[in-house]
DNA sequence: CCGGAAATTTACAGTCTGTGTAATTTCAAA
DNA sequence: TTTGAAATTACACAGACTGTAAATTTCCGG
């Protein structure tokens, strides 16, 4: 029997992911139910019914299961960043992406994983490194638009600044345990960052 | 015997800040040489002379070692801040401020700690953090300078700016092993902030 | 100067994350 | 059915950090 069109490898890599998915699963919920630092290993893996040096196979840390659901963010930053049309100013065109992203910001998901997230000092360092990462992406996405290797610091700032802006409208959102929108709080950050500078 | 007019306890005290300069000290003498990870808590605590269980009555972790060597940083920008006259947009005054800062950053001491705090992804991670206390402090003394409670979004947003253009700035200065000085990058950032947004 | 309160230091035992290693099991493919 | 790589596990261990209780030192009032 041959490979299916889209199965390069198939049932192991599939099992794999499986596996995998389980054990980000139960540790979330885990996390959730009794707290980032008084869940072990030991539990998470008892759980998923691995041993705890296989855990070790798929995660490379305890903190790499949170990682791990947000993997996907800096490349939808990048997509939604390609998809505006450039006949904006880099700022505003940051902004539009972002405020097509706010939804999934804002899923009961995101939200439970952005309270663990702050919820031990560790944890809100490794959660900065993760807005540099955007930084990262939006940065590279824009150099997209506009390639010409002179613009680089320009765009450089502006990546840093709408991740910032992002990053305060978060914050303000999560203060307000989420009263209004997300979506409102972006417009206003990045109307501040225009005035004001 | 009184005490003197500014020693509220004295010879205690005194002893205490002077072990604790040591354990900083000689944690510090040891990353450089050896690396931070290679740098057990028991080699910092043998070569100062005290046991492995004293050395967390005087840092909570290994960590705050280098955190120790920072502490000055947030009183230094906020009073740097407040020393600047109110007389200028809140950008251009937090940029002067940091450019009086700029030579303290650039010691080689300040450099050598640098250089650690980018050895490892926890380091890094924890790095971030510095960079918000930053923030903090610059929010703070900023709404010093103008108090009204609706300005605080806009000055929220410059402190953001402000301290990652600074961000942006040490990193490019890093990056060029500090041929140019630290202040020409932090000029050229702030006003691509401002010519971009 | 003295005795007790408080601060400092230490030893000891233990928890938890994470790594190295080697043995065993599983399974896809030949 | 054999074979080799991937997956899983046990075991042993390092290293950061905590709890506790016992020493030791320093301070302070009487």
């Amino acid at each position: 029997m041959e490979n299916e069109s889209t199965a390069p490898e198939g049932w192991r890599e599939q099992k794999r992911r499986e596996t995998r998915q389980r054990i980000a699963e139960t540790g979330l919920n885990l996390f959730i139910a009794n707290g980032y630092e008084a869940t072990t290993l030991e539990a998470i893996a008892a759980a998923s019914g691995i041993s705890a040096r296989t855990f070790f196979y798929y995660f490379k840390s305890k903190e790499d299961i949170l990682l791990a659901w947000q993997q996907g963010l800096p490349d939808a930053v990048r997509a939604a960043i390609l998809a505006e049309s450039p006949d904006q100013r880099p700022l505003h065109l940051v902004r539009n992406a972002f405020l097509k992203l706010a939804v999934q910001f804002s899923s009961e998901q995101a939200v439970a994983i952005d309270r663990i997230l702050r919820s031990t000092e560790q944890l809100r360092a490794s959660n900065q490194a993760k807005f540099l990462l955007m930084e990262k992406a939006v940065l590279e996405a824009l150099s997209e638009h506009w390639p010409q290797a002179r613009r680089r610091k320009a765009l450089q700032v502006v990546a840093m600044a709408s991740v910032g802006a992002m990053r305060l409208s978060v914050d303000a959102w999560g203060d307000e345990a989420g009263q209004k929108p997300l979506a409102s709080f972006i417009k206003q950050m990045f109307s501040a960052l225009e005035t004001e500078l």
